[in-house]
DNA sequence: TAAATAGTGTCTTTTAGACACTATCGG
DNA sequence: CCGATAGTGTCTAAAAGACACTATTTA
């Protein structure tokens, strides 16, 4: 291993931050503010800072936090992209993470250079990088993993009906789920416990009964399936 | 973004071998022969050369061939290690891959450098970086995405029979398999297809019909599952 | 023709989906 | 008490597992 003869790369964390709006699953853009890829929109990212961040995932947590003042929520490794061509600076590594983020808690947007795009139009309107590539990645993971992992739960603040986690599976996977065998099967698995409060939702005449993830069910991601 | 600012990080791959030998999941470990952790069992693993590699996978091929002559096999990015304390250099980056190669394509192997290990064995033996972590990242992954998924076939070599391929499904997965459940599933999923040879399993009296993976089960890496 | 594995057929159990039904509450 | 959603019960269809059975070939 010759260490001297070494360039390394370019190294960056991007993040796809993901959230439902409008009854729609839709990616964080980020209007850029230099070059390369100047005014182009863009996930948000920035360098990896081996003097302060004690890993990639705290990069991003930290890029989050500075830019949109996001502090805690669901973030985990999507894949790397890399390369010589990818960005104009040179050979370059990005780590590109997914964030769920529940609508509410992303407030700090600026209007002008910050916005929220449904997953289908982000891919035609993010030109920088290829930041394209890493979208389709994340909505592929999403779908993939989250059809049957408790991973779209995280797309809810605590203290969330069934229906309402339904309709956000039903967001996810873009297909109809039966009520009946929703509730049966993620009651079943044991993962949500009340929260003992009822809420009226919006248009409703019953109120319906409130939910958190458990402990398990946020760590032990998997196996909570309807389709 | 503070371009003058950033160190960048020590940026390496290292690969985690999975091959069957004497029906057990082994993990191919290599001994280091430079410092740091000289001496010690680690993942073959080498720098990433922005000068050369076109991806990070194509570094991680790279390494595989220069080392170990291995030309083609399934290859798949595993997930980013990093940290100010995993490399005794510096802030070090690994992108970890898992490579699943079939046992009759690992020839060149360093008898006194290079060894295949049973998985369970590995953790304890590998003393290298976090590199018993990356082993421990990577049999997660294919117990968890390997029951559900085309990805064990590619543990044997084109031309296998069922009763071969259910013998690796119940290696990696850890539990019996019933052969009737499994042929009506693997047959019907369409991922296979018959190579026209048939072939006499040591110890058998009927030979076997030998299959390859198709196209689409090679991509379409999912669905096929038993357990 | 016996031994041994390849491969088939079928029954049972489980699980998913469909859908009708009851419950609860605001207006 | 009507309308709307919350939540339940049950029937049906599909899938998974168990396992007995047949098929093929070598020794």
């Amino acid at each position: 291993m010759q260490d001297h003869k070494i360039i390394y790369p370019i190294t960056t964390v991007d993040i796809v931050v993901m959230t439902i709006e409008n009854e729609k699953l839709c990616v964080l853009l980020h209007r850029r503010s230099q070059e390369p890829c100047k005014d182009a929109w863009s996930l948000p990212g920035g360098w990896v800072r081996t003097n302060e961040d004690e890993s990639v995932e705290a990069a991003s947590h930290r890029v989050l936090r500075d830019k949109l003042g996001m502090p805690a929520y669901h973030l985990e490794q999507l894949a790397v992209f890399s390369g010589p061509d990818r960005d104009p600076r040179g050979w370059s590594l990005s780590v590109a993470h997914i964030a769920l983020v529940p609508r509410d808690q992303l407030v700090e947007l600026d209007p002008g250079n910050d916005c929220l795009v449904p997953v289908d139009d982000a891919r035609e309107l993010v030109t920088a990088f290829d930041h394209d590539k890493i979208i389709s990645a994340a909505i592929h993971r999403l779908q993939g993993k989250g059809v049957y992992s408790t991973l779209p739960a995280s797309l809810l603040s605590e203290g969330f009906s069934l229906p309402m986690l339904r309709r956000v599976y039903e967001i996810v996977s873009g297909s109809d789920i039966d009520m009946s065998s929703f509730r049966r099967k993620v009651l079943d698995l044991g993962f949500l416990e009340e929260t003992g409060e009822k809420e009226l939702l919006p248009g409703a005449r019953k109120p319906s009964t409130l939910y958190r993830l458990t402990d398990s069910g946020r760590t032990f991601n998997r196996l909570l399936a309807t389709g």
